[in-house]
DNA sequence: CGCCTGTTTGAGTTGGGTCAAAGAGAGTGG
DNA sequence: CCACTCTCTTTGACCCAACTCAAACAGGCG
C-alpha cells in the first residue's frame, strides 16, 4: 500500500486534486508533536502528504461529537487524497510525525501510481465496512490486532510484537466500540493467554493462531 | 461522483490496473439480467466498467455468510477497480443491467479523472464509516433515504419520490441491521407521516426537514 | 505525595438482534 | 377467475451483546 514514487520531475499540476497553489516547497519535510491538527474538515486542500514518521489519524465527528476514525496513517501512506480541492474529514497527529509534500507532477506513472494507491485503499475499506456492519466485539478486537500485526508486527521469539499509537478511545471510535467494551476484549485476550499487555500501548501476539481464528468466528 | 469521459484515444495500457488482456472491445455494451452475477472476489480483474443502466451491489462475505454490502452501483458509476488486477469483492446485477467496458487509453486526463472518481469514493467511504460505526438504526435508516433522494429523487409536487431496485435485505446489510430493524423503521417513518411507500419498492419523502432532522440526533 | 489522565472492572439497562407468525403480492395452473 | 404456493415484508415477543454509569486502579509528573 505503499506509493511507489516515480523519480523524474515534470512542470507542476494540480487539477486532477486540489486546484491551490501549494504552499510548501517539494519534498519538504514537515514536523508536528503529538496531537496537534494537520488538516479539518472543509479546509481547503493544498496538496498531498507522505507519513514518513509517526501516526495520524483521519476521522469524522458528528454534530453533537460521536467520533468514527475512518483511517490511521502510518509511514508510507498518503494523507490529504480529495477529489474537489478541500477536505472531508478531520485528521491530526497521535505521535509525533513527519509528514513529506508530495510533488504533485504531471507524470503519467505517478499518477498510475496514486490510482493504484487509492484503489488499494478502497479494497482496505471494504474490509473495514465488513468490519464495522457485521462483526462482533471481539471479531472486531481481534481483527483489528491482527491487521496491524500484519502491517508493523515484529518478530520475538514466538511471539509477535508491536506499540500501539492509540489510545482505547482511539480504538473504540475506530472500531464502532466503547472504550469499556474494548478494555473488556484485551482482558479477556490477555487472560486467555492469546495476547500479552507488557505496557499499555504495547501488544505481544502469543498465539496468533488463536487470534486469527477470532477475527471471524462461525455464527 | 460520475467519470468525466475524454474522448482522444491511444495506445492501451493495462498496467495501472489489472495486468490481462482485456476480453471486451472497447466500448462494448454487456447486458445483464436481475441477480447475475458480475464478477466474484478473487476473480482475476478484466477491466473496468461503467453502469450505464441498472443497479449493481459491491459486497463482501463471511465464511459463515453475514454480507457487507460496500456500495450500489448506479448509472454513472464505475465497477471494477482494484490495484492488483484482481478482484476483492463480488458484485452482481440487481436490476436487469447495461455496462460498458472502458477504454483503459495512455490518456493522462483520463488518469487524472479516475483519481478524482476514486477520492469521491473515498469521501463517500468516510461518511459511510460513520453510518456504519457510530448511528442509530433509525439515523441509519433516514441517512439512507436522504442520501439516495440526493442522487435519484424525482420532485413530485411537495414531496420527492424515486424507487428502490434493492430489497429490504439488502438495504439491511448496506447499513449494518437486520431486515426487521429496517422494516420497523419503514414503518415508523411512514406511521409518523414522513415518508409514504406507495408500493414496497417506492418511496415518496413527504417531509424531507423532518428526515434530515433524523440522520443525525443529537444523542 | 497528590493530582490528573487514561484504563479496567462491575452493575444495570437497552437498542437492536433472533425467532416466530401473520400479511401481502406475484406467479402458476386447474 | 380463483385457489394455492412461494417469496418478501411486517409485526410481535423475547433476549442478549454491548452500551452507560460509576467506581476502582495505575502510571506519569510536578
Amino acid at each position: 500500500m505503499h506509493l511507489n514514487n516515480s523519480q523524474n520531475s515534470k512542470p507542476m499540476f494540480d487539477h486532477f486534486l486540489a486546484n491551490k497553489p501549494n504552499p510548501i516547497k517539494n519534498n519538504k519535510l514537515r514536523s508536528l508533536k503529538t496531537g496537534q491538527p494537520i488538516f479539518y474538515e472543509g479546509d481547503t486542500a493544498r496538496g498531498l502528504y507522505e507519513v514518513v514518521e509517526g501516526v495520524v489519524r483521519n476521522y469524522k465527528l458528528t454534530a453533537d461529537g460521536r467520533r468514527q476514525i475512518v483511517s490511521f496513517g502510518y509511514p508510507g501512506d498518503i494523507i490529504g487524497i480529495n477529489h474537489d480541492g478541500c477536505h472531508h474529514n478531520d485528521c491530526d497527529a497521535i505521535s509525533d510525525v513527519t509528514l513529506k509534500a508530495i510533488d504533485q507532477k504531471t507524470d503519467t506513472d505517478f499518477a498510475y501510481s496514486l490510482i493504484r494507491y487509492t484503489a488499494a485503499e478502497l479494497t482496505l475499506m471494504h474490509e473495514h465496512f465488513l468490519l464495522l456492519g457485521r462483526k462482533s466485539a471481539m471479531e472486531k478486537v481481534a481483527s483489528f490486532l491482527n491487521v496491524l500485526q500484519n502491517r508493523i508486527g515484529k518478530r520475538d521469539g514466538k511471539s509477535v510484537c508491536y506499540d500501539l499509537p492509540m489510545n482505547r478511545t482511539d480504538i473504540a471510535d475506530y472500531l464502532g466500540l466503547s472504550i469499556e467494551t474494548v478494555s473488556r476484549c484485551f482482558s479477556k485476550l490477555r487472560q486467555e493467554g492469546i495476547i500479552g499487555l507488557p505496557q499499555i500501548n504495547q501488544v505481544c501476539i502469543y498465539d496468533l493462531g488463536a487470534l486469527q481464528g477470532l477475527t471471524e468466528v462461525e455464527h
